[in-house]
DNA sequence: CCGCGATTATTTGTACACATACAATATTTA
DNA sequence: TAAATATTGTATGTGTACAAATAATCGCGG
């Protein structure tokens, strides 16, 4: 009820709370990301849509934005700006003209090939506060808290 | 070095990824936040801003800023819309004429200590993928991940 | 007391993030 | 086949996030 010396007055901490946590580690991977990835202009989504169309080698715009859980406003945005530094290929699909088929320009590919240690270490990086141990643990929680799989 | 039959190709894959997963379970919960929180308006930062503000009851907003891990440019955004809704004052600092001194309006108060309880059923929703014993680690750990204190 | 660096708040620009709405096209089903 | 429904890509509006630039003010060393 009354303060309780770092201000709290009850049970409502917000350094206690998922959300901000989440929040605040998120924010912390996305400095190391920009800090490491080797390209001023990369995002991690931008990133993240390169990485998975290059295992994929073709999909539509909203198969990749499900691919890498983005909504198709966001999506069209990281494709547009992809597009724009002509690191992937856009074509209309033939059998479906709602569609426009995805790929990797030879730009794209050789520059996702290259960047792809660098998003290693970024990882590693992230989860340098934690021993070998926690962070299989972490991930394996995590993975269950976001909901993959 | 070949196709996996997942398409993946080689080790990076994208949803081990420490960063990917903090994005997706960050998405996941402001979802479970928009649904639970009681009032259409207010945002994660927003509530954030409003909790720590009853923590401290006068900050300038700057310093709301870094007790919320928020930027300075962001937090004028967010103090202006929790301003214009009247949950919020502003007046200046007699002593340093830089500052803006934030508090709590009557409103605010009344609002917050509401939705304070929503607050921690948004948590305990986020968190409910996780036994009991795995929230508490997750949480431990992504307090060191989030390098807070 | 002066000057200069630091702090405070604001503004601008770019990039997510998602809801909503829309037009074009596909698919389902009546 | 016709009508209802769903999907795809685009556009718009609001709200984070952060860098960089600006202006006002503060405080400290000289």
């Amino acid at each position: 009820m009354s303060p309780n010396g770092d201000g709290t007055r009850d049970g409502y901490v917000l350094e206690r709370q998922a959300g901000h946590l989440l929040r605040r580690a998120h924010q912390r991977h996305s400095s190391i990301f920009q800090e490491n990835i080797g390209d001023d202009q990369l995002t991690p989504l931008q990133f993240a849509a390169l990485v998975k169309l290059r295992d994929v080698d073709e999909v539509s715009q909203n198969q990749l934005g499900r691919l890498t859980a983005m909504d198709a406003a966001t999506m069209q945005g990281v494709i547009k700006r992809l597009a724009l530094r002509n690191l992937i290929l856009r074509r209309p699909d033939p059998d479906d003209r709602r569609r426009l088929i995805l790929s990797l320009s030879d730009q794209g590919r050789a520059l996702i090939n290259c960047l792809l240690s660098n998003g290693s270490k970024i990882t590693e990086r992230t989860l340098a506060p934690l021993s070998q141990d926690e962070q299989k643990i972490f991930l394996q929680l995590l993975r269950k808290l976001a909901a993959i799989k």
